[in-house]
DNA sequence: AATTGTATGTCGAAG
DNA sequence: CTTCGACGTACAATT
């Protein structure tokens, strides 16, 4: 029933007893290996929210950093899961396999009871390459500083992350005319929420510099829905159409 | 090296040659079953943004509803990913498995290359079951026209869901003066972009009634952030402490 | 630990 | 199909 990869990096059992798949989790846990359990279980959750999911077939895995994942043949978010930071627990109950992930502040609980156990895996690897990712908002950001020109003509970046009592503001400087303009990336299409959040920036400024000259407020982002263009209008805000750089 | 369940709901392979995973992974994607291959993988994505991942040990899913994951050791989140109703290829290349997972609209490609398996498993199973949540902003929602003292004494519900120009009003009503009340229900504790939610509402309704006498705005929630609280009383709005019932 | 803002957010519902 | 708001959002940065 036990089969161990070529280099001992994974350790698997098939159809296992309660009690040996207990095992060989347990011991995943204790080497921090990833440790994955497919079969037919329940699953029970208590926190922030409450949840229960009947008898069915699932892909669980556990992590050595504490998080936990349930998965079902649907969708790419987990059924059920838990942060990392969690305390991974093993045991037998009434002849059953249980798995238990908790964590505190707040106080969570996932409980995962197997009526049946198609396979255990315990995965030793390692990984020591982080993710390059480009296209971001800070892409963007550092497109505009490079040629200040794409926003508009004669605009002067003067300063990035610039506080105000609202937070800080993504570009601070000003235009032609020397008016101060505080400008709000997005690195993708925007709504609402970001003309708030630009409106509040150019508020807090004008209160700040006791200025009569009003602020000018810019919204760059690829584009904006409806609303977020109607409420633009009605705040006195300008629109700048922009994406981040491809590569 | 092949080793399948004992009712043939699991296939898992040890160490396999890359066409023998080729062949076990391109039969589970046929028979829709949740495909997982663990080893040294490289990691390319190009789509909304784009992204590389140098050779590492990671865990890739592929589920049959389209959707992928690679996952690391850490996280709750994978580090790559593709959302449901990508096609699924998978085949040799320069002697490597290659998984690549495709959609349009918008264009994205997620292609791992693999120069080392270590175990896949293709998964066969069912799972009629649906997740049962509670505590939601439903519950809330239900918990106030249950007893609409809870929010003041002589609220009285008129609507849920009234339509304004700005959106749906959670709950529409009246207080004991008569005057007309919009509440905004959160869950949990809440930021600015909540309070500039219901200050739309509010606009928009006055509007929308052309009364004289001012909307009140109420603000439901557990607690509310600092910044948001200023905000609430800068707008002229009300909060209320409530959480969604606990079962 | 609490707060703030971003995200390849994801997801679901409605137009 | 797009648009919109919710989410047990997760996550990192900052206080």
């Amino acid at each position: 029933m036990t089969d161990s990869g070529h280099d001992q990096r994974t350790e698997t059992l098939q159809g296992p007893t309660p009690s040996a798949a207990r095992d060989v989790i347990a011991d995943g846990i204790d080497r921090d290996a990833i440790v994955t359990v497919y079969g037919r279980c329940t699953v029970d959750y208590d926190g922030r929210a409450s949840s229960r999911l009947e008898a069915g077939d699932r892909h669980v895995m556990l992590k050595p950093d504490g998080a936990a994942l349930v998965h079902t043949d649907e969708g790419q978010q987990p059924v059920n899961w838990q942060p990392p930071g969690c305390e991974h627990e093993v045991f037998c109950a009434d002849g059953a396999l249980v798995l238990e992930s908790v964590r505190s502040t707040p106080d969570e609980r996932l409980c995962v009871r197997f009526r049946d156990i198609l396979q255990v895996s315990a995965f030793s690897g390692s990984d020591e390459n982080d993710l390059a990712l480009v296209g971001t908002e800070e892409d963007l950001r550092q497109r505009i500083l490079e040629d200040p020109a794409l926003l508009e003509a004669e605009f002067t970046p003067l300063a990035t992350e610039r506080d105000t009592p609202a937070g800080a503001v993504d570009i601070y400087g000003e235009d032609a005319a020397g008016r101060a303009v505080v400008v709000e990336l997005k690195r993708r299409r925007v709504g609402p929420d970001a003309v708030g959040q630009l409106r509040r920036y150019v508020d807090a400024l004008e209160r700040d510099l006791h200025a009569d000259a009003a602020v000018r407020g810019i919204l760059v982002a690829p584009s904006v829905t409806d609303r977020a263009s109607r409420l633009l209008t009605e705040h006195g805000l300008e629109f700048v159409s922009l994406e981040p750089p491809d590569e």
